[in-house]
DNA sequence: AACTCGATCAACCGCTAAAGG
DNA sequence: CCCTTTAGCGGTTGATCGAGT
């Protein structure tokens, strides 16, 4: 019983100490991830499994980037929040070892009373429209110059490869190591920045028109490049 | 020294969807 | 089907900290 003669709280919260964070990670060694309601019995933990699931993919995970979120980040998160509006872990996707809670502070701390007034209307963020289209294919062409040069050699260099998957809506690329990684997600090409090659999911194109826009974007000529 | 105040961010909550039985 | 469990999402909170007064 506690203080006040009400039955104590029986799981624990608040900030996380190093001895549970261990417990956490030898749990997570142990059995993997998932099964969080079972933490508590089978590492004796008295922390819930939401909790626990909370603690794991947002702080200690080891995949997870630590430090500032980069400049090149920033730009990502950014871009992709003009198509995507508050869809954090859609965006966090695009950011390897960064968390929706991460992105999602960091824009909120940063960015959302500039972004106030002259947000574009998130009540239809799903559906892309022609106006959204145009802001992402003008942020396009801001983009530095450096980067449209990595991007043109990029293409140049795989461009058999790469167009093969234009027509394939649900594919994703990643290019890293001087390999291509195909992953199973809706996307088209992003960025190119530091050896990485971002194909970026976008909402389903739902007409002729979205989709002959997206493969628009493969098209060379539409880059404006000063080589 | 004491206080205010804004920024930051870890962790919470309620809710939903998917999975399991 | 229904009911329970589990995972995940996005909004919100509140502890902490540092700068300014």
């Amino acid at each position: 019983m506690g203080r006040w003669g009400i039955i104590e709280e029986e799981w624990r919260k608040g900030p996380w100490t190093v001895e549970e964070d261990k417990l956490l990670i030898d749990y997570v060694n142990l059995h993997g991830e998932g099964r969080w309601n079972s933490v508590a019995r089978l590492a004796g933990l008295k922390r819930n499994g939401k909790s626990c699931r909370l603690r794991w993919v947002n702080y200690l995970r080891p995949d997870l980037k630590r430090g500032q979120i980069t400049p090149y980040e920033e730009r990502i998160i950014l871009e992709l929040h003009a198509i995507w509006g508050n869809r954090w872990s859609t965006i966090a996707r695009s950011l390897p070892g960064r968390t929706d809670n991460e992105i999602k502070n960091y824009w909120r701390t940063h960015f959302k009373k500039k972004v106030k007034k002259s947000s574009i209307d998130n009540s239809k963020k799903i559906k892309v429209h022609s106006l959204k289209r145009q802001q992402f294919q003008q942020q396009q062409q801001l983009n530095s110059q450096i980067d449209m040069k990595k991007m043109m050699s990029f293409f140049e260099e795989n461009e058999n490869k790469v167009l093969s998957h234009v027509p394939k809506q649900n594919m994703t690329i990643l290019y890293q190591n001087n390999t291509f990684h195909e992953q199973e997600q809706g996307g088209f090409f992003y960025s190119m920045i530091n050896g990485y090659a971002n194909y970026v999911p976008l909402p389903e194109a739902s007409s002729n028109e979205d989709i002959m826009w997206d493969i628009g974007l493969w098209n060379l000529d539409d880059f404006n490049v000063n080589l």
